[in-house]
DNA sequence: ATCGACATGTAATCAGTTACATGATTTT
DNA sequence: AAAATCATGTAACTGATTACATGTCGAT
């Protein structure tokens, strides 16, 4: 049982999903490409964590309902009371930034202005998933809520994007202001 | 050539290093064991884009003072013209918040006290970080300073830790304020 | 006396990505 | 006519972690 493992358990004990929607609905914490996911769904079915149930479609190919067991809910708030692991970043923009006295002033200020649009496209996104909750959820802000979570972790990206550009606006103002001595 | 390659160069390039300060010296914005570090280091050798020379020590074991070349600075240069890849965030803190309406409120508030504990840690060692290079680097605002990047990346995490905590915060006072009806 | 810092490496395993494979329907 | 969405899977490879291996010095 690894952690993406628990992340699967996570959603399906919200709500039973396929593993294609599974793979989108991770990205909001976890990513990870169907390849790793549906073999960890058969595996898990096979320790019976998760069942499913299969679903004929004409239109569209046919589908694997995964839901949540028994054992896989007690399993899942067992590992709740572990404490959690330190997180994992892995951001090439940053090692671009700390080479950045490598380049000249132009690309370093693109840089940061294509982080920025990278950022406000992903506010506009979570805002509107965001509305959408409020909307949808008579009390997304009461824990018993299953959508509890999943809200409060929209805010949190948000809350950090919005942090993130304007840290971005910041080193781009002193990227503005401060080199008179331009080598490039 | 991977991310680590890159990152490892960037640090080069701003000064030498041997394998085991650049494991120390990543954790910033790329973490990677040693085990990872040291063939890769070799490989960049192999390949010219690092080369080292081999320090005999008597208290303290020897060691490899590793350089980048002329062909490893190209190289970086190259790759920061290259845009970055979307950023990837593995956090089991994320997926026990998701989780969270599973639990009682008890933990449920013990993890977000964790949270902050941790982080307000982290607070102190970056600002004392930040101070420290205020203190060496004449002006590491400067984005000619081979300490620019670095000066920022660390303001940076300063800045999303004071975040998150502000979040948690939040989180913490509707976990107060909203549940009347706890089912634990 | 035990633990952490310094210092470098390899081997085995696990996690994650890319590529291969298929195929209908809907949108551009 | 081409691309995107839905939908599931396997194979090959690359990236990352854990465990094995060694050894001194200084601090507690």
């Amino acid at each position: 049982m690894n952690s993406l493992a628990f992340a699967l358990l996570a959603m399906l004990a919200r709500k039973e999903c396929t593993g294609y929607e599974l793979t989108k609905l991770l990205e909001l914490f976890w990513q990870a490409k169907h390849s790793q996911i549906y073999p960890l769904l058969a595996k898990l079915e096979r320790e019976e964590y998760v069942m499913h149930t299969y679903v004929v479609q004409k239109k569209k190919p046919d589908k694997k309902i995964y839901r949540i067991t028994e054992k896989g809910e007690k399993r899942l708030k067992k590992w709740i009371d572990i404490d959690p692991v330190v997180p994992v970043v892995r951001d090439e923009f940053l090692t671009k930034v700390y080479a950045i006295w490598l380049t000249d002033r132009l690309r370093a200020k693109e840089l940061f202005h294509q982080r920025i649009a990278f950022f406000e496209k992903e506010l506009e996104r979570l805002n509107q998933k965001i509305e959408l909750i409020e909307q949808e959820i008579e009390d997304p802000l009461n824990m018993n809520s299953p959508s509890f979570g999943r809200y409060v972790i929209y805010v949190r990206k948000r809350d950090l994007s919005e942090e993130e550009i304007r840290w971005c606006r910041w080193v781009l103002s002193m990227l503005d202001h401060k080199n008179s001595s331009d080598r490039a």
